[in-house]
DNA sequence: CTATCTGCAAATCTTTTGCAACGGA
DNA sequence: TCCGTTGCAAAAGATTTGCAGATAG
């Protein structure tokens, strides 16, 4: 309850610094955002459409990019398909296993080293979050010798 | 000259293997492939009609699929926008810039160490260069200060 | 000759845009 | 009230599918 209280505020007032508005629809992205962890704009649009059925997905579109734009959210490129939405402060690496899909998160500090080198080596500062590593997991390894993308 | 001659009978061969038919559009895809580097279906297909105009991207599409199932070419994510198709042997790592959209490569021995640690400690079989690696370059860095991707 | 391929047109799917009406501050 | 925001419809862009005719083997 609180948080709710306190979540909405902080979205209110991070709006209003801009001059942007608040409104129900961008509260409901947010928390469809949050609670999905990280998902494509269809699949926020059917989260925020649970709670409110009218809210178009073209509502979902532009406040999926204005929250980019004002640092709430980001997207991430897990490979296939649509990006995916996730909370800003929510960074890890992605793992996505070319044969079933499966996305894992791991730490961001498995990148460290790699990032220190692209750093002095190619002069690239490396976003580790950004996109995923793609890959091969454990159980289908097991199973399908092999697959495509 | 030769080249010419002995790509063709490799593709030629690598069709019959599995009953597949040799054809001019198919040959000219993959030496669209080659000649691009990595580019998109679209940038294929207009390297394509450079040669053969009547080439439908819809043929494009097909024959790309086509020959990453039998494994002559391979795609890789950058990132934004379409997926880049390249040939099966240029396995390197991409690096792409969120500002500009550059895009580097990088032998895949960089990704060595980190392949290592996801294997031990994430059971991952990571496959270094399906998709792209993602943040800023020296370039960037030096003039604008942020950008979204 | 016959099964595979191709080109074309149309269908799908995802994302973007224009615009009039709505509603937050 | 005023201007940002929304919903709707349509546009735009990318990829896929159905089908009849072309063609490799």
């Amino acid at each position: 309850m609180l948080d709710t209280v306190r979540e909405s505020s902080t979205l209110r007032r991070t709006l209003h610094q801009r001059g942007l508005r608040m409104t129900p629809q961008r509260q409901l992205v947010l928390d469809a955002v949050r609670a999905l962890g990280h998902a494509t704009p269809e699949q926020i649009c059917a989260q925020v459409q649970r709670a409110a059925p009218a809210v178009n997905i073209t509502t979902v579109y532009r406040t999926l990019d204005l929250m980019e734009r004002i640092g709430l959210v980001r997207h991430t490129h897990l490979g296939h398909g649509a990006p995916t939405y996730s909370e800003q402060e929510h960074r890890h690496v992605h793992l996505v296993c070319h044969s079933c899909g499966a996305v894992t998160e791991t730490p961001t500090d498995l990148m460290d080293d790699l990032a220190e080198r692209l750093r002095t080596e190619t002069d690239f500062e490396l976003d580790p979050s950004h996109v995923a590593l793609s890959g091969i997991c454990r159980a289908c390894r097991d199973t399908a010798p092999d697959e495509l993308t």
